[in-house]
DNA sequence: CAATAGATCATCT
DNA sequence: GATGATCTATTGC
């Protein structure tokens, strides 16, 4: 059992007051934490909205997108494939749909719960190492679309300590547009990053 | 090891 | 009624 705290200061509102693909980068090696669990952000992807047709928000404002076009700094989490759900931080000004998919982390802290909830997973390194997958081993759902990540239990937090690390950039993965756009970062060399 | 099929449902046409 | 920001198990070299 290690009880020292393993991540800082909630990163305030400013933080995603900033264009997606900005936010997406000074996310990486940042701590996501809801409740017990805690893991180390290693792979993002932005979304830029009304000018990205791969964007949920491409089409402009319905019943789903609604979160998008709100303040920076909340949850968006929806369910894909009918299965599995993905966890998105909105970012930019109100009425611009901004985001940034939390595509891999790095488990930190609450491990045991992580893998009782992902069940069958043999490494670490498995438990959160793609986006239906985080979710998962965190414990978000649906009922936290919408919730402030600057406050309350599901936050983003400054690190302890900040390793060096190289950002790599390449496409996105599993859309159908746009394909080609570098809008995909991750931390280079990290072993949970997916493939 | 690489390729592929199947699971399963909220959202939008 | 079709589609999709996925994962896993299974099949085929």
């Amino acid at each position: 059992m290690n009880s020292r705290k393993q991540y800082g200061a909630v990163l305030p509102r400013p933080f995603y007051d900033r264009p997606a693909e900005v936010v997406a980068r000074a996310l990486l090696g940042k701590i996501l934490v809801h409740r017990d669990a805690a893991a180390r952000i290693v792979e993002t992807e932005a979304y830029l909205g009304l000018t990205d047709r791969a964007a949920h928000a491409w089409r402009g404002l319905t019943p789903r997108t609604k979160v998008l076009f709100g303040a920076p700094g909340h949850a968006y989490v929806y369910l894909i494939y009918g299965m599995y759900e993905c966890l998105n931080l909105v970012a930019e000004g109100e009425g611009s749909p901004g985001c940034v998919l939390i595509r891999a982390l790095e488990p930190v802290a609450g491990i045991d719960g992580m893998r009782e909830r992902r069940g069958a997973v043999k490494r670490d390194r498995d438990l959160a190492n793609g986006p239906g997958k985080l979710t998962i081993a965190m414990g978000v759902t649906r009922a936290l679309n919408g919730a402030d990540v600057t406050r309350g239990v599901l936050t983003v937090c400054e690190p302890v300590s900040q390793e060096e690390f190289e950002i790599g950039v390449s496409p996105r993965i599993g859309i159908q547009h746009n394909v080609d756009w570098p809008l995909r970062f991750f931390i280079a060399g990290n072993p949970c990053v997916s493939r």
